[in-house]
DNA sequence: TAGTTGATCGTCT
DNA sequence: GACGATCAACTAA
């Protein structure tokens, strides 16, 4: 079972699967792993998802096939990274919200110099595109390949998703489209 | 501590 | 020419 096979799925049931799944981010010789705790679903139906008003330059890896990563640049100075999913064409992909650290934390925190607490290095979508160096270049890449790859993992036993509405978007907010692992001290807080 | 705003640019209208 | 799936610094109280 391939990667983007297992993302041939629409967002909202691709959402809570990669919850859990790790990121491993190869990059001038370091490794980091993280794990997601935090992403939120968009398909083509949903007024605040960009590939709402169909296909264009910008948005064309959205559309591309699941597994594959979409990048963008907003409020010119952030970067977000998101899982598209679903069958390609359909315009469906999953932001990745939040991760928890799990290895390379020195270099974390050099790419993300003033940060006191590791819980700030990750805990939003400009922070963690940040502190693992994601940018535009990475935009289409495929997630099965290094230097950027996750892997799908199942949660702990004691772990519960929960499901709730969207932070930090104007359009289409009270769309339950977030999902987080409970108590998971990486996950985002609304402001 | 809650609320406001500046930074800064690719993409679309 | 306006805006945004954000963040952090600042202000007021």
């Amino acid at each position: 079972m391939t990667l983007q096979h297992e993302l041939t799925i629409p967002a909202v049931e691709a959402a809570p699967l990669l919850l859990g799944a790790i990121i491993t981010r190869q990059l001038a010789g370091n490794t980091v792993t993280a794990r997601i705790v935090e992403v939120e679903a968009y398909d083509q139906l949903d007024p605040a998802s960009h590939s709402f008003k169909g296909e264009t330059k910008r948005t064309l890896a959205m559309f591309g096939p699941a597994g594959h990563m979409y990048v963008y640049f907003t409020y010119g100075m952030h970067y977000c990274c998101n899982v598209v999913v679903g069958a390609e064409g359909q315009g469906s992909a999953v932001l990745i919200r939040a991760v928890e650290p799990l290895s390379g934390l020195g270099f974390l925190r050099e790419r993300r110099p003033g940060i006191v607490g590791d819980i700030q290095l990750t805990n939003g979508p400009g922070k963690l595109c940040q502190a693992l160096s994601i940018t535009l270049a990475e935009n289409g890449h495929d997630l099965s390949m290094p230097p950027l790859k996750i892997e799908l993992q199942q949660l702990q036993k004691n772990e519960t998703i929960i499901q709730t509405t969207r932070i930090g978007i104007s359009k289409a907010k009270d769309k339950k489209s977030r999902f987080y692992i409970k108590a998971n001290p990486y996950v985002s807080l609304p402001r």
